[in-house]
RNA sequence: GGGGAUGUAGCUCAGUUGGUUAGAGUGCCGGCCUGUCACGCCGGAGGUCGCGGGUUCAAGUCCCGUCAUCCUCGCCA
């Protein structure tokens, strides 16, 4: 007999009654009814059922064993009674009676219960992490990652894709988000950076002739936390395609999206093709460049209707402001209390806006605040443009075009929200396109790239002459799951005479391009084929499917939000030594901190 | 870097207008219990109320500072 385990805790059927097995685990819980103790024993796999009988010599030991110890139990597979049988574990419907009992490794008092769904500060989760990970939803949402990945590669293999990996070591990267740097010993000075993204290399890949590229890829940027955003490191599924469209692109990520996401989740996915909207509408009609489609409201633009209206407070802003008016329709809201209003109010007026204005239309009539402003002509072209009737309701925000839209589209996810109109259990996908290639930077009064330099301008050397910078599109786009981005792509600009005309346009002359893309830049002189690709986020794709708003619940060992990695507990402070080889100092400041206390979890510093 | 929330037993939390010895659940320790499956019953231990200062006859509670955690804005080509 194995020394360990004949079958695990998840495996023993009726089939198996009769049977003398092994099994080893983790106590998950004990019911001890002084003269017959129960032991659920659980792994990865299940929990079973050990029952100890008061003759037997280890009933003490088993009897006082803590919750989460690990024990070794031998014994024969009985049949429970019909009353006994428990239908809520696969092995309920049998039970061990212990003939021996080993404790492998005793638990101390435990610090977070492993047998409970309740919610335990993220600290000690995480600095106990190895017993947060025995919970059971955060163990199924790191196998559901692991799965996820597989089929990832699996899909991506299909379709012809060839697997890569890049360097960890590479350079800084001029733009971007800030690095992580790491210093060098061979080159006193000089630093590797974390990789923000493969981005170079993938491209360099293509240029090297290799067709279609994936990679499961680590990226990493020194930037601050959000719930969605894990600091330091997070994965894409990163993906580059030689001779393709934009079109080609979505055609070969789009089916692997939706097919994990098909695979995984009971929900409803929007059938493919996914939906391609416009950056310039989804600003428009959801006030955002990554819209929710769950939610069914859709902003619409009515400064027609009052332009040189009743209004005064509006007409004038038009007039004079260059504002617009955006009506946020809230459906079937005519019907909510006053209250309701005055909360929405509220809401906007927290996000700093002066007010809200709405129209509610009931039994015929228009009503609110800003009805009897609008004569009736301008009402029924309101009421066209909005696609609104009787029993709903109408929000405006009146304000510059940005200021317009980012309001716009809070209103529009509030009204959804509190109205409980959005749909549930559903993965609603689009593309936005047609992002634009460059935007005004108003603290550097200048003109700058909106995103990824390398993206190929939409009209290409022609655009970037005879066009208004602001006006050009970039083959640029991102895919969006619920209003969270889950990548951003592009069609890359494999043409250097372009790529120098993009830069001047955005101020870099082409010594500066040199200096900053050298290597991508040279790579472009000898025969680049047009590529382009996409990346979409691992983690985030896991979260939706895992259906959780937080991405350390797909983490297996994710840093806290001050970036600090509590178990191990990175980042740690160094020996004299290692600095001295890295020929690295301490600024005054640092050192003063050092001489504080070092705060729990910290590694101590020790001489090697 | 800014804003918000939170910090009370190992853990999750309650704690009134500032007023006697700071409570509950859970876990832990002990006792009882032969069919439980969140077993049940009885008893016990366990507290620098994050830390420092202030106001007050009196502070878990009010004020100031500080630290920590989470959320958020900035940031994230």
């Amino acid at each position: 007999m194995h020394l360990y385990r004949t079958h695990t805790c998840g495996q023993l059927r009726a089939d198996d009654v009769g049977s003398t097995v092994r099994l080893s685990g983790w106590v998950q819980r004990k019911r001890d009814h002084g003269q017959l103790l129960f032991i659920d024993l659980r792994d990865h796999y299940g929990i079973t059922q050990l029952v100890c009988q008061p003759s037997s010599a280890f009933f003490e030991e088993a009897s006082r064993v803590r919750a989460e110890s690990v024990v070794t139990a031998t014994g024969r597979v009985v049949a429970r009674e019909a009353a006994t049988v428990n239908p809520a574990l696969p092995t309920g419907a049998v039970e061990v009676v212990v003939e021996e009992f080993a404790i492998e490794s005793a638990a101390e008092t435990l610090p977070l219960e492993v047998a409970s769904d309740r919610d335990y500060p993220e600290e000690t989760r995480l600095r106990y992490r190895f017993l947060d990970l025995r919970r059971q939803k955060i163990h199924e949402n790191i196998v559901l990652r692991s799965k996820i990945i597989t089929s990832l590669r699996q899909r991506m293999t299909a379709q012809g894709f060839t697997e890569f990996q890049t360097p960890i070591l590479t350079a800084s990267s001029p733009e971007g988000a800030r690095d992580f740097l790491v210093p060098s010993r061979l080159h006193p000075g000089h630093f590797y950076a974390l990789p923000q993204a493969p981005q170079q290399y993938k491209q360099l890949l293509m240029i090297s002739g290799f067709d279609r590229y994936f990679q499961i890829a680590p990226c990493f940027r020194d930037e601050d936390a959000r719930a969605d955003r894990s600091p330091g490191e997070f994965y894409q599924l990163d993906v580059e395609m030689s001779f393709v469209t934009q079109q080609d692109v979505f055609d070969a990520v789009g089916p692997v999206i939706h097919g994990v996401f098909a695979e995984f989740s009971d929900w409803e996915v929007t059938p493919y093709p996914f939906p391609q909207i416009t950056y310039h509408d989804a600003l428009l009609h959801y006030g955002s460049d990554k819209p929710d489609l769950r939610n069914p409201i859709k902003i619409q633009d009515v400064t027609e209707v009052f332009a040189g209206g009743g209004f005064a407070v509006f007409a004038r802003a038009i007039e004079g402001k260059n504002a617009v008016v955006r009506a946020i329709p809230a459906p079937g809201a005519a019907g909510q209390p006053r209250s309701y209003f005055d909360k929405m109010v509220a809401f906007a007026q927290g996000l700093g806006a002066p007010g809200l204005g709405y129209i509610i239309f009931q039994d015929g009539a228009a009503k609110g605040p800003v009805a009897k402003f609008l004569d009736e002509p301008r009402l029924a072209r309101l009421k066209e443009l909005a696609g609104i009737g009787d029993g709903d309701a109408v929000f405006f925000v009146c304000d510059t075009k940005a200021g317009a839209e980012k309001l716009s589209g809070q209103v529009r996810n509030q009204a959804g929200e509190q109205l409980g109109i959005c749909e549930k259990n559903a993965y609603r996908f689009c593309w936005i396109v047609d992002f634009p290639m460059y935007e005004y930077d108003e603290e550097l009064k200048q003109v700058v790239f909106s995103h990824n330099p390398f993206s190929m301008p939409q009209g290409g050397m022609d655009a970037l002459n005879d066009q208004d910078p602001l006006t050009i599109k970039a083959f640029q786009y991102d895919i969006v799951c619920n209003g969270i981005e889950l990548s951003s792509g592009a069609i890359r600009n494999h043409r250097p005479d372009i790529m120098v005309r993009a830069f001047e346009v955005a101020g870099y002359g082409r010594e500066e391009l040199e200096n900053r893309f050298g290597g991508m830049f040279r790579a472009l002189q000898y025969g680049a084929p047009p590529h382009g690709g996409i990346a979409p986020g691992v983690d985030r794709i896991v979260m939706l499917l895992a259906d959780t708003p937080n991405i350390r619940e797909v983490t297996a060992f994710p840093l806290n939000q001050q970036a600090q990695e509590l178990l191990l507990g990175a980042p740690s402070r160094v020996t004299d030594k290692q600095l001295k080889e890295l020929n690295l100092q301490l600024s005054p400041l640092a050192r003063e901190k050092l001489r504080g206390e070092p705060p729990k979890g910290e590694t101590p510093v020790v001489e090697l």
